[in-house]
Formats: structure tokens, sequence, C-alpha cells
DNA sequence: CAAATTGATGATAATCATTTTCAGATAATA
DNA sequence: TATTATCTGAAAATGATTATCATCAATTTG
């Protein structure tokens, strides 16, 4: 953890920006709740934990210069909120979520399942990908077996 | 084009809905618009033309019901307005886009590019797969060759 | 070291997209 | 026709995000 930390205040260092009590706090936080997919509000409310003193707008200044650094993803699910995701290391292209359409859950793969397509759109389309964003919206495993046991609870009654 | 908006009517008396005059001036704007990722906003203008008296908040309420219906995709670029792509009949699977980082175009791409995808990802996470959405980022076409006309520039000087 | 500059912060106000409210229209049904 | 449910436009409300601004801290300059 300690060495992610430093990676990012090097990162920050290089283009002459500075880690802050306030910057480090939230970058500890998004450290801890990295599978969490975290709003700016939650973000801010966990980081408050830690450090009371902190305000609202620097939560999101800190969030736009990390997704600006490429540090973290700032992503969107479709409900209202932008999420904020720490990249992981050496797996900007591996990272592809799964959105239950019946419970809301976000489940979050590590996969390289898009190589051979991406050079399929460089080839025909002359695009030269820099990176994705790939979501399956479907039924968790969860959902499906409630789905099953529902169903035999109909023909019961 | 008159077919679509039956198929749509259909579609809406199915469930009890009405194709009201303005949700029939809202699809056509979409039918005549068909890839240029509206925002709500640039509907409603666009509506507004032929429909003067039409509400934003009718805009908003049909947009919304269509895209219930899956008539329309709510997409999302990361800028903070959804967009609304009408769906092509049958082509549910086969709709991404390819976002410029330079420029901030959006190439639309029909392609079955993950069938084998999906397979994989129903396989071993067990998520039954409904829809997905795939975004590319990257640099078009365009801002490449301007990329090598500017560096071109650069040494020469 | 003191003064001046710069960057960062917190509180608050402003903005902007989207939703909700509500009273009045419109159409469907009994 | 009376009744009911649906739909609408205008305006207000909401909620996430951004801008403003005075202050603070760190850094540079004289």
């Amino acid at each position: 953890m300690e060495h992610r930390i430093d990676r990012i205040k090097k990162q920050l260092h290089s283009q002459s920006y500075k880690l802050t009590p306030q910057r480090e706090a939230t970058v500890r936080v998004l450290l801890e709740n990295e599978t969490d997919h975290l709003s700016a509000e939650d973000v801010y409310l966990l980081v408050k934990e830690k450090a009371p003193e902190i305000g609202l707008a620097t939560v999101y200044r800190t969030l736009e210069l990390l997704s600006e650094l490429k540090v973290v993803d700032k992503i969107n699910f479709g409900d209202g909120v932008s999420r904020y995701d720490l990249r992981k290391e050496g797996a900007e292209h591996f990272h592809h979520h799964l959105v239950c359409i019946e419970c809301g859950s976000v489940e979050e793969i590590e996969e390289d399942l898009l190589g051979d397509v991406e050079k399929i759109v460089e080839g025909q389309w002359g695009f030269q990908v820099k990176d994705h964003r790939l979501t399956f919206h479907g039924v968790c495993r969860v959902c499906q077996t409630q789905a099953v046991a529902a169903s035999a609870n109909e023909s019961n009654s």
C-alpha cells in the first residue's frame, strides 16, 4: 500500500502537483475500498472519518485530478453519479463490469477479453485504441437462483 | 420510416401506452437523426421546430419511456449528459462506439464483436448476459493524420 | 529572515441536467 | 354523459458537480 502511495506521489510530483494530506487521505480511502465503485459522496464520507476537516469540493478536485493522471477511472453506470475506481497496476485493459439488472450489484472482472477485438477495431476502422470500457448488463448468479426459487414458490401456491 | 413508427406504436399499445403527437414528434426526430447521439436538450430543440408547444419535461418522459421499452439506448460518454440512440432493429448486440480523445467525435460501428466474449462471461462467471455496452477510447483516423502533419511542421520550424 | 508569489483548501453559492409536482387537457371506458 | 386513467406544459424542486473567493501553507525571491 505504501508502495502504491509512493508511486502516486511521484506521479503527482512529475506534473508539479503535491500529495497534500487531503489528497493522501483520499487515495488511502480508494486503496482501502478498491472493489467498491465509490461515488464522490461515498469517498467524502469515508475520508471525513479520518480527516473530518476535509471539504466535499476538495474530494471532487482530487478525484478529478487523479482521473486526469489515469490513477483512477471515472465510470458511470447510468444512475446519476460518477464512480471512481483505482486502476490496478498494469491492468489498464483488463477491467470490466457485470451490472445486474435485477439487484443492481456490480461485479468486477479482470480478464483480457478484448485483445483480439482491439486489433480488429484498429485494422478495420483505423481507430487507434488507447482504452476501452466494457460493461455487461444481465442477471447475476444470485438473482438467477432467486428467480428459480420464486417461480418454484409460485407453482406451489 | 412509417413502418418503424408503426412498430413503436404497437409496442407502446401492447403496454397500454399511447403514441401521442408529442411522442410521435420525438420519435421522428430520433429517426431523422439516427447517427447523432442526441442529448435530451438536443432532442427538445429539434422537436420544438416542428411542435413548438412541447415541454422539456415531456421530452425527458418520452425518452425515459422509450428507453424502458428498449426502443432507444440511454448512453453516457462521460460528459455530464445522457444521450439517446434509437436501436437498430435486430442489432441489439452489435452497437459500439469509438470515442476520440482528441476531438471528441463519436463513431458508431455495427459489428458482432462480442459473441464469443459473452459466452465466456456466461460460462466463467455464471452471469446471464442480456446486453452490453462497449466503448473504445482512442484516436480517430482524422486526428491521427493531423498529429502526423503537426509533428512534420514542428521539425520544419 | 521577511516579503511576495503560488498552489491548495473549505465553505458557500452557482450551475446544470434531470425529476417531481400539480392543475389542466385528452382520450378511453362504463 | 360521467368517470376514470393517462398525458401534458410550466414551474419548482432536487441532486450532483463546478466555480468563486477569502484564507492558509508552502515555496521562492530579495
